[in-house]
Order: structure tokens, then sequence, then C-alpha cells
DNA sequence: TGGCAAAGTAGACAGCGTCAAGATACCCTT
DNA sequence: AAGGGTATCTTGACGCTGTCTACTTTGCCA
């Protein structure tokens, strides 16, 4: 995989512990001559850092309310004025995945003077970077629970959003007249998000595909899309 | 989803009710007479096909051993005697996934009269159909959990036997020279498997494709598969 | 300055997975 | 036919979990 990745981004990515200390979640807003405040600062934001740590370390198992809480270094039931449920907790989470996936996309998009393929290029790397990088995460942002469920209508707006930052390439390549009349963009956005979030899931979870083949396999099937955008003659 | 069952099988599928009656899993060897036997006759098995039935309806997050126990009969410790696990048992039902999923395309392969672009077509939508009728169950059988860990040999030998049943097909379309020799059988298959495994999980989520256009959808992904099969000149 | 709302705490409860020790039934050997 | 070992099943117990209720502390605004 490190090899994948080396070869996605332009600099290296220096090896980062995935653990840190607990100190870092606790009550970094307060001075420190009260070493234990009653009031924690912003503890809602803690509380989703430190989820995001654990869980992109020990997937969503790994994370228990009682747990996080120690860590962030409060009581058991102090989290529940800030989340609802676990479970909304972990819509928070996989909010900040979208948030952090739709800001990649937002750097590729920005820049006007790359040729649109380039940017579609960039675009499906970096997606397949953050898949690989951080897989159990990943797996909470496509889960059922969170999109079956209706009352979590925040989060699929994120995730809504980060969709259509993806189909806006499409459209783009439409208004440039790289797609031929017959294909409707979204539903090409569609057909290639279906296929990437496929590759990735079954890459991250090394189904069958091993990881160092991820990157030659999207290349492939990027250069077999190509055809399809010439406008037919 | 009814709709697109109903134009991917010949017959329409009768509307069964997902919660069966406790006693059927209950001492099904033993005779009536005994009404609590000690022994249960064949507890493996009745334990695999309730918590089937178990994470179809509600999900994985639906499924407690002890209330397991209780549906088909038996003390809280009981499973402890078949499976290793909670986890081990989950591995079971994933495994009856593929088998499931195996036997179909097994059916669907078996038919040398039927050309091999139809026999796609019908692996393809069969496999469409089992992912937007039991979404739980599938969601389990690609879950990371089942996968990261090296101890569910088994599972993932039964998972791959599956995969090569989907290669297979693909092989053939070579050994009648129906692929450009550029082109690898296994790369193509698991690309396009990778595509099918992406629109069936955001489909069946709801995530982006309301249900009823995945048929559309993978027809339209098929067609643009076509010419590559064709060898070039 | 008084008081109310927000934020945090402690206690308690039911449910969970699973270990240990004992009871029961089946089966194979002699 | 008897006996003993093994597979199967049971009860009891433990620690961990999510979350409810009631209480305390703090911050803020009228």
């Amino acid at each position: 995989m490190t090899q994948v990745l080396a070869t996605m981004t332009d600099k290296p990515v220096p090896p980062k512990p995935e653990a840190k200390p607990e100190a870092e979640y606790k009550a970094n807003n307060i001075p420190a001559s009260a070493n234990a405040p009653y009031h924690h600062g912003n503890l809602q934001l803690a509380l989703l850092n430190a989820s995001v740590d654990i869980i992109r370390a020990h997937g969503v198992a790994g994370l228990s309310l009682r747990k996080l809480a120690e860590v962030v270094g409060v009581s058991r039931t102090a989290p529940y004025h800030h989340f609802k449920d676990k479970e909304a907790l972990l819509a928070a989470v996989a909010a900040q995945g979208f948030e952090e996936l739709s800001g990649l996309l937002a750097k590729v998009i920005d820049q006007p003077d790359l040729p649109l393929m380039e940017q579609l290029n960039k675009a499906v790397l970096g997606y397949l970077k953050f898949a690989l990088t951080h897989p159990t995460q990943y797996e909470l942002m496509f889960g059922q629970t969170l999109w079956q469920a209706k009352q979590y209508a925040e989060f699929q707006r994120t995730a809504k959003d980060c969709f259509r930052q993806y189909v806006h390439l499409f459209e783009e390549f439409q208004r440039q007249g790289l797609i031929a009349n017959t294909h409707n963009p979204l539903r090409l956005a569609q057909m290639t998000w279906a296929s990437l979030h496929g590759l990735a899931k079954l890459a991250s979870d090394g189904i069958f595909a091993k990881e160092s083949d991820v990157h030659e396999i999207a290349l492939t099937a990027l250069q077999q899309l190509e055809p399809l955008l010439r406008p037919a003659p």
C-alpha cells in the first residue's frame, strides 16, 4: 500500500502514529492552572476528534462511549449532552469523513487550468487514497445503519453535497461539449462512482485485488472511460 | 423495489413473511412425544438458519446470541459448543450467503446453449437481486471484520470460490475468442465485479440511485461492456 | 444580583458476550 | 450388556456496555 500511496501524492506521507496521547483532548481551551475544570471548553469537538482517531485506529467496534469519555477526560454520561446517541456520534464521524472528502474534491476542481480528464484522474486517486488510508471510517460512511434511518438527515445532506461535487466534474465535461449528447452526466457520475466505491471497498478489505494493483486497475478503468467522453461523430 | 425484482425474475416472487414462528427451529429431529429433549438434534444448522433469518429481518445489530438461543429453544451457552464466537457464527452466516450466490451463478453458467453475453446478463441481474433482497446479509458478507482477520480462512475460501465462478464466465469469453488479446480476463472480472458491488451497495442503501433505477443502470453498464468484448480488428 | 439553562457528575439498570463447573445423553468398546 | 468417555446442554457468575434518572456545578443574561 505504501507504494500505491507514494505514487498518489506529490509529497510522501510521513508515517504518523495513529495513537495520540490522551492529554490532547483534555480541556484545551482552559488555562492550565485549573487542572480539572468543570467545563471542558469544547467537549463536542473533542469527542468528535477522539472518536475519529479511535475509529480509524481500531474500527467502529473498538469505540465505546465509556472509554471515549475516559480518554477525553469527562464522566461517562457527559457525551449525552452533545450527542443524543452513540449512533448520532457515529453519524457525526461519518459526516466528518464526507467533509474531508469534499474538501479534497474541491481542491482538485478549483484548478480551472488543469484539463478536465486530469482533474477526474486526481479526484479518483484522491478518493481511493482516502478509502485506503481510513478503511474503517470509510466503511462507517457507507454503512446501512446511517442511511436507512431518516433521522440523520444532516449527515445524509453532507454526504450528498460531496457527491454533488463529483457530479459537477461530469457536468463540466458536458458544458465543454466533451460528452456525447446521448449520455446523461448524472448517470455517468453514478456509474463511475459505483465502480469507484466498489473498487475502494473490495481493495481496502483485501477481498480480491492486492492493494498494490488498485492503482493500476483504477487507471485502466479511467482510460476505458475516455472514448465515452468524446462526442459521437 | 418490487418493480425491479419483478422484471428480474421470470415468476413473480410471492410476498413471504420474514418472521418465522419459533417452533420451526426447535428440535426438529426428535419425536414430538418428548417435548423438551435434552439434545436438540441438529443445533448447529438450526442456529445458522435462525441467524440468517434474524439478520435478514433485523440486521446484524439485531442479532444477540441470547435471543437467538431462546428462539431456537436452548440455553444461552449452548451455541458455544457449535460456534467458537459470535463472530464465528457471523462468518457462517456470511458463508451461507456466498454459497447461495455461488449456486445462483452455477445455475446460470450451466446453460451452454445460452449466448455468453446473455449468461453474463442473467448472472449480473441475479447478483443484484440477491443484494437488494438481503441487504443486511450482503453487508455482512463484505464487512471488514470477517476479511481482515485471517482466522476465517474457510469463509474466505467459500467467498473466493464464488468469485471464481464469476471469473469463469470471462475465461469462457476468452476461450471463444470474444475478448481482445490485450485484455486479461481476470482483470476484467475484477473490474466488473467492483462496479457490480458498488452499484449493489449504493443502491441497496438508497445512497444515491433509487432502487428502481438500478436495473437500468446495470443494463446500461453491461451494454457499454459489449464493445470491449469484440476482438480488435 | 438572581435565576435559569447549559454542562457535567454519580448511581442504577437491563442487556450483552463469554468463562467455568456441573449435569445429561449418546455411542463405542469390551 | 455394562461401562466409560465424549459430545452436548445447563446454571451461575463476571465484567463490560449503552443509557435513564436525579443531582450538582457553572456560565450567562435580564
